[in-house]
DNA sequence: TGTGTAAGTAAGTGACTACTTGCATTCCTG
DNA sequence: CAGGAATGCAAGTAGTCACTTACTTACACA
């Protein structure tokens, strides 16, 4: 019983390496530590097992809150910014396994789709109250200013690896990067007194 | 000989559909409407095959071309995302799974990254002309701006088909709504009279 | 007509895969 | 100490995979 939760993590982890189809009983067996019968006797079969998985990890997701009134927009959405696309770094290698997959297999994908739907959501709902506040000199469709941002996070958190130099540098600013852009896009003035990334990450998120 | 083309193009689609694991032999040889055996005479192994065949298709690939000096800001990087979008939605199977099987075998995918790469330092070389143009208002990194423009029309063109609600309707329009939030960003004046997109499509691109 | 080349057929090899069965071991609990 | 549940070990099954060997067929060309 308590080899469950390990044996759900290593299959997570074996699949983010290797894919469905690269994901054998064995392999996952041995990254768990655990004989392989002990996997068919838990959950079945392989699919049975790598869908529990992949539910699992959607679950253990905490997003960055975008506060309900916007008062400092820069920095608000810098903070939600650098969360995001941390979050998206962490896990880029099970994120781009689980696209290849979908086609083939959209029972064991379904749930992938939670965080991004759930980010574009909050990130709109944001965008709308600033909007609403005036303090956007520019119209824009807040849907298509979060596509906008979380498409250039989601870019750089899954192509930098492989082309480093087509990203602006350091890593550490690009979501401050995109989200100036953004807001210069919406022609929302930037109020805020300069301040380092590293204060900005210590300083974490208020909710609403 | 006349078989070799072929069995290249049906490797890249079976490829596309199922991945590197899931492309065996037998299905690429059913696909082409060859004998399995013919593949192994003609290239070797099934990794030379899908090597071969990954080369080939990015060989074919144009790319619209920017002018070397801006005229028209909107108009012409409005058709470049345009043309660049829909050449990543026809793609977007095979982009998918190349980008999932990086990881595991770089050998193969390596020549994955020429086209945005491409795209990335024509699109850099455009803004910079425009920025040393004086027609932006606002200051601007060029690898920064080109960064967020590709990654929206990327993550566009992936993930679309998963999520249409997230991602800003007409699809026909996308690429011009983000294009505009890019200039808008820049501090460029957009001059071009009203264009419909069918019009847009038929004018095609001018290069340098 | 003879020869070389590209293609097909048939059969098989060894490795791996998901999954099963039978039995022994450990450990917790009453 | 007894009983049951979780786990491990050894062995095996049926299927698939990449790839090979040996032989045949079809056609081009001289």
């Amino acid at each position: 019983m308590h080899n469950r939760q390990e044996i759900l993590d290593a299959a997570a982890q074996v699949f983010a390496q290797h894919g469905f189809r690269g994901s054998t009983t064995r392999r996952i067996a041995d990254a768990a530590g655990v004989n392989e019968i002990t996997i068919f006797r838990q959950f079945g079969s392989k699919e049975a097992l790598l869908r529990e998985a992949m539910k699992h990890m959607t679950q253990s997701v905490g997003l960055a809150l975008l506060p309900d009134v916007p008062s400092d927009p820069e920095r608000e959405l810098t903070l939600w910014s650098e969360s995001f696309i941390q979050h998206l770094r962490l896990r880029s290698s099970i994120i781009r396994k689980t696209m290849s997959e979908m086609e083939e297999r959209p029972e064991l994908s379904e749930c992938a789709s939670y965080v991004p739907r759930q980010a574009s959501a909050d990130l709109c709902h944001y965008l709308t109250a600033l909007k609403r506040q005036g303090r956007a000199a520019e119209k824009f469709e807040p849907k298509t200013a979060a596509a906008m941002l979380m498409g250039a996070i989601f870019a750089d958190a899954m192509g930098r690896e492989m082309m480093p130099d087509v990203y602006p540098q350091p890593q550490e600013k690009a979501a401050q990067m995109y989200t100036r852009l953004l807001l210069r896009a919406l022609g929302v003035e930037i109020v805020s007194r300069r301040t380092t990334s590293k204060q900005t990450k210590r300083t974490k998120q208020l909710s609403a």
